[in-house]
DNA sequence: TAATTATTTCATCATTTCATGAAATAATAA
DNA sequence: TTATTATTTCATGAAATGATGAAATAATTA
């Protein structure tokens, strides 16, 4: 994970459709969506959510799966902890942090 | 951590410049670093630096303190870990995951 | 007080992003 | 083949974002 491509996936996470997208299909699991299902689920317009999958896509946060005249979309769970360690990495320099938080919560 | 918070601390991690000034400030640790001395280490344009300071502090991610006459920025490691939790909760419908990767890297 | 340093604010302009609806493509079913 | 379903592509216009340089503010030092 480089710097470019990790501001492409963040640009990608971020708008408030592609977050509820990517969010459904991280809970989805592996197996992902259909791109109709998802659209009833978010209540988007087939366009609209068309343009924001191939946003996703594009910026590696999602793959793509035909099933018969469907097609199946799901999380790309190892490039999203590419990303989280993009952001965390050599954090505090090295040192310990006993700054907690949130559990280590990666997938 | 709700949808649009997320939204805008993603947003403003979304941008090249930005999300240098983030990394160097999670790798400098709580201490932070004064304004100058990041506009100096990232060649940025003290007007350009403070803008994206600004949306950085807005979204959240960076906590401001003021040192003498310079200000001190440093990362906001908890709204850093919020972020992450809110990615991968209910990840695959809470179900464990095998699907490995960066080791889990949160601060 | 005057000068200097550190940072922010403002105005302008170019670029990018996004929603919308119409039309196109592709695959299956009748 | 024709119809239907699933999804994508395209064109338009509105809105948000970001770079730049000049000016303003605030704190320290001489």
């Amino acid at each position: 994970m480089n710097a470019s491509s990790t501001v492409l996936a963040l640009s990608a996470l971020a708008h408030d459709a592609r977050l509820a997208v990517f969010k459904l299909l991280v809970q989805a699991g592996p197996d992902g969506l259909a791109a109709g299902i998802i659209a009833v689920r978010l209540a988007m317009a087939p366009p609209a959510l068309s343009f924001h999958l191939k946003e996703l896509t594009h910026a590696g946060l999602l793959l793509q799966r035909p099933e018969g005249r469907k097609i199946h979309y799901s999380a790309n769970f190892s490039s999203m902890n590419d990303l989280i360690a993009y952001l965390t990495e050599n954090c505090c320099e090295g040192a310990a942090c006993e700054l907690t938080g949130a559990a280590a919560a990666c997938c």
